[in-house]
DNA sequence: CTGAAAGCGCTTACAG
DNA sequence: CTGAAAGCGCTTACAG
């Protein structure tokens, strides 16, 4: 900055007004400093910048897992809006209680960025006490977690709305499929979902015990491994509630591997509205992962400019396609 | 770092140090800054103490998009690394030409990051020449750029070993499925999986020609849209190497539409090694992304530690489900 | 509109 | 082993 100032003929206190956008500076003076600066390649100091104006212009984004779809859509939708706000992006991946303590103990967010972003993180009820020393606005999205402000689909209507759809088709004996990797640790989308499976199926006089639901641990085959144990039962279900689509994909393929005709023999419904969804012919509860990341991008946007917020609830819209009909028999 | 001064009765300067890992402090020092430290939740300025050193403790990640599979394969397989060197990860996802051109004028990262991780990012000529302004180390993964260092599978191999597969079960109209998206931008990949195609073909003395290279605009179709096309030509192919496993799905979905049985009537290889891959009985050609990130990852961190750097080439290997066989007639 | 100067919160020679 | 002080590169009242 001081070469640029040299330059200009100017202080460095005129090139800073200059760079920015903050008024009290000549449009020619601007104008001549700019061009210097570019001739030069000049970019200011973030870290200087940020150490005196007291905030970062980054925003954090945890997450517990980035292979899974759902994560990279989320982070693909918000990166643009963040982008046009002029915040960077830091990503944290903190898989398992270990980490996730880790780095809450640590706060390390708390002065590496002016906001975080929780997408989809399971949290402990020390965990979720602890998001107060964050120093930092916290956001959610994919779900709630305590008052914080948050984007999410109402669960319990995608829940119910899947297991209706299946009720209407006339099965009556339904599971359901998740995953249970968290430890401990409680997501919401998770909890309301398995609750409006259970008391869909109640409400309708069914069983919903828990060997219908089946919890298996996190991995590319987790659908595969709790339809297997699904049809092993005396009385093997007709039709499954799976918590995402990539679980869906994978009982399916096991279900077609053991000879099963989807949606003949069994029904299969998702949760999520997975791309290749679309290219396999799968039923699911679409719960517009784009749009739920791009407007909890825009609500941490909002709040750093110092709006209010308010939370936003996306609309889970059902999307019969072909592995899901009436039972056979 | 002064109130945690203040109570333990020393300097600022020994509270630097004793919190970091730096000698000149005896154990009950710090011992008890550290114990002080924690009971007020004090956590070092990462902004002050980036200004005071010199560096910033960040990597940025550039990729093209968010979404895609591979993305969040690499950036699942880079986080745990970086996060073990006490590195934190900068996302930017620059899509198209005036995006990437855009950071790359701005060369933000210049200051934001102390080492730059190019993955499978389309770069113009122009843009190349500019990645030495970036004032970072600069890495490259899943492909190369220039002389930069680099982690990647051998493309060429990759792509040979694809297309023999499918001259290997009799195959003798072998077409390309790829996307082009990429405006002006070329990446090392894709240039050298379409350059095995073609030669591959030639060499063996068969067609290679452009109607045999169907290349779609990128989106969860574009394998559907490129095989249409190639299915509506005059002699359509028998089988279809495509440039990722996405891809192939997308083909494979449509080819089973339109009622073409695979593989019986058309064999259908993808590159990447998609989990999905393994539910649905893909054959691809597997380039290990998950290794390719966390090598990539292991580069940066050793060159940032000062260390010497040398290219990482991963082996593509030849992974036979269920998409290939020999041709119906 | 412009500049001199204090201050943001650290790190690190230098001296003891 | 410990501290006083300069310096990292900005921003922003304050004064003119």
């Amino acid at each position: 900055m001081a070469d640029v100032a040299r330059l200009a003929g100017v202080s460095i206190a005129t090139v800073s007004r200059a760079l920015r956008d903050v008024p009290g500076v000549s449009q020619p003076t601007r104008d001549r400093v700019r061009d210097i600066a570019r001739e030069l390649s000049y970019v200011i100091s973030p870290e200087a910048s940020a150490l005196s104006r007291g905030h970062t212009g980054r925003v954090a984004v945890v997450v517990p897992r980035l292979e899974a779809w759902f994560y990279g859509a989320m982070l693909g939708a918000m990166a643009p809006v963040l982008r046009a706000a002029d915040l960077d992006m830091l990503v944290y991946e903190t898989e398992g209680e270990q980490e996730r303590t880790r780095f809450l103990r640590e706060l390390p967010a708390r002065r590496k960025a002016d906001a975080v972003l929780l997408t989809a993180l399971p949290l402990s009820q020390t965990e979720v006490a602890r998001l107060d020393l964050m120093g930092a606005h916290v956001v959610v999205a994919g779900g709630t977690v305590r008052d914080f402000p948050h984007v999410a689909v109402d669960d319990l209507a995608a829940g119910r709305t899947a297991v209706r759809h299946l009720l209407d088709l006339g099965h009556r004996r339904v599971a359901m499929l998740r995953t249970n990797d968290t430890d401990g640790a409680v997501w919401s989308a998770d909890v309301q979902r398995t609750e409006a499976w259970r008391t869909t199926l109640r409400d309708a006089g069914l069983d919903a015990s828990d060997e219908l639901l089946a919890s298996e641990s996190y991995g590319v085959d987790a659908g595969a491994r709790g339809l297997a144990r699904l049809l092993a039962l005396p009385e093997p279900p007709t039709a499954v509630f799976a918590y995402s689509d990539e679980l869906a994909f994978s009982a399916i393929a096991h279900a077609r591997r053991v000879g099963l005709r989807v949606p003949e023999d069994l029904s299969v419904i998702g949760v999520d509205g997975h791309p290749l969804g679309e290219t396999l012919g799968t039923t699911t509860v679409d719960q517009h992962v784009t749009d739920q990341g791009r407007l909890a991008a825009e609500l941490v946007v909002g709040l750093l400019a110092g709006g209010t917020v308010a939370d936003v609830e996306v609309p889970a819209t059902l999307v019969v396609r072909d592995t899901t009909a009436p039972p056979a028999h």
